[in-house]
DNA sequence: ATTAGTACTATACTTTTGTATACTAGAATA
DNA sequence: TATTCTAGTATACAAAAGTATAGTACTAAT
């Protein structure tokens, strides 16, 4: 469907395919960063609250949770569930194009596997 | 062929699959950053020198290129190729690893578009 | 009145990433 | 001898991303 090459025609790389650069920085934005994928794969089970999340990631704080939440929340990546109880109860979800990602993700996980066997013929060190 | 929710069983997910978790870690880094994407897409038609990519990305320093090329090249995305001639020529190509990840960007692509719709439908601002 | 649970926020700090501007080295050319 | 070419490096700084640690607001139970 979208061929990058395209993309790099000498004589478009600076006129033309504007949406092709758009919806590849978007993606590259919406998993930038050292949390995004973590939280996305503790999503991808379903609904979960910011305690969990704390717990099933790794050395999170609670600020950069918040803050990537959040950003996910504007990216149109999770939605935020708020029921009004006491203690009051809040969940997290993707939405549809939060579950979109999998894909995505299969690719990368494809791509880097890979690009370890490459490398490996290579003789790069491996870790 | 890999799929990502394994990744994501709350029991499998401290300890299994490593490999996946690596390959993605891998591919991540590889993408990340401001530059690493416009240095592989001008790389995508042939070798290219130093001031060339300058010339063809916009408001990248001599800096931050020279600093993008090297992790490009220890990951081995690219291949530093030095000619003893006077003045000195040096070129820079994808190795195999990189010209493979022209599929992966294909995806990205791919999903931001189809995230770009989706938004709209939500109503989400268009820029 | 105190403690505990949920979902965060505040402040100060360190590290990483990026910018601006100038400069270097080696050899050929004028 | 001075300038030009290629391919960068050096230095200083600014901004963004991430860390550490403590604190807040609300309510319910003890």
């Amino acid at each position: 469907m979208s061929d990058f090459k395209e993309l790099l025609d000498r004589d478009k790389v600076q006129q033309c395919p504007r949406h092709y650069v758009l919806a590849l920085t978007d993606t590259l934005n919406v998993m930038n960063g050292k949390w995004k994928l973590p939280i996305i794969a503790s999503l991808l089970h379903g609904k979960i609250r910011f305690k969990d999340l704390q717990n099933n990631i790794d050395k999170i704080t609670p600020r950069m949770l918040s803050k990537e939440l959040k950003e996910l929340e504007l990216n149109g990546i999770i939605e935020r569930k708020v029921y009004n109880q006491t203690p009051v109860l809040i969940e997290y979800i993707l939405t549809e194009s939060g579950k979109n990602l999998t894909g995505l993700i299969d690719s990368m996980i494809d791509w880097g596997m890979l690009h370890r066997t490459e490398a490996i013929k290579s003789s790069w060190p491996n870790d």
